[in-house]
DNA sequence: TCAAATGTAACAGCTTGTGCTACATTCGAA
DNA sequence: TTCGAATGTAGCACAAGCTGTTACATTTGA
């Protein structure tokens, strides 16, 4: 069970509700219908739809019949969008306890390991942005191109 | 206390190493003197030594005055070597429990997912790589230039 | 022979993520 | 107007990981 698989939950449930929007059955999405392909609990779904909502992805509707949408196209949503919803620790943690600072390089050490940190997490976040919960729509259909392309999805590139 | 400080304590260390090694007084570097300037347990640092030992980075020698040195010059290690020797786990974390298979979209996501993440992943190491301990140590003296001529580094690039 | 160092096991305390139950709230449909 | 189905949220148990610590075996130079 490793550290991060709120990002992986969150992205399977918005490309699920982009699968099922276009679906022959006009159902509305709900935590349980959710849970039961990310294979969790629906209060799990309920908790991390809560903060997609927060971040403005989707929106909830209460009551009877109610459910959840997506507020954009799954084209415009990237998984930038969802990395920060979904409210990432750092990707490297500073000291537990403040280094001597009357030692020379516990002085200075943190502020340029944070440059170095930001760096390298600006570079991984582009990657990120260059994705979008369409693109994985068509990558985990790629083994059914008649539903890929009933999504209206092209092929994807080679 | 944010989840992979084992990185940066371990680039602390390097870094501390790097600075003694040029240092007046000719002791050796013991887990002991590192752990002051880290400000934690002695244990905690030879942990620490351990994982870079086993990564080819530093050596120990045991018995009395004993202690650990660097097996190559500080511009020669990059903090990738580090993030690998510290063994950090993936950044983006899989379901806990696997997908449900005959969803659709369950089928494919994890692959699909895995290609994005591991792209990140590569981009973010891309930029440990161009960063070598001896900068993290020239940044770390910036304020204290007589310091850092001393240890024959040049001032940081504007 | 002894002191100082590494090497390692074991444990407590803390934090985080996951999964679950329980229950209040909301609101469309009968 | 009532009822059922959904969201919203609190609270708990369990597992895992990191940190810090004590304790002790091992090694080896002085």
């Amino acid at each position: 069970m490793s550290a991060n698989s709120r990002m992986t939950t969150a992205v399977h449930v918005l490309t699920w509700m982009a699968f099922d929007r276009r679906g022959t059955d006009k159902e509305i999405a709900t935590s349980q219908r959710i849970a039961t392909s990310v294979n969790t609990n629906p209060v799990v779904i309920r908790r991390c739809l809560g903060e997609l909502r927060d971040a403005g992805l989707v929106e909830s509707i209460r009551g009877r019949s109610g459910g959840w949408v997506l507020t954009r196209d799954a084209g415009e949503i990237t998984l930038l969008d969802v990395y920060r919803a979904t409210g990432a620790e750092p990707i490297f943690g500073m000291h537990a306890a403040s280094p001597d600072a009357e030692c020379y390089v516990g002085h200075g050490i943190a502020s340029t390991l944070t440059e170095v940190y930001d760096e390298a997490t600006r570079a991984m976040c582009r990657v990120l942005e260059s994705t979008t919960i369409r693109d994985v729509l068509r990558g985990s259909l790629a083994d059914f191109p008649e539903l890929r392309e009933a999504q209206g999805l092209e092929p994807a590139p080679a």
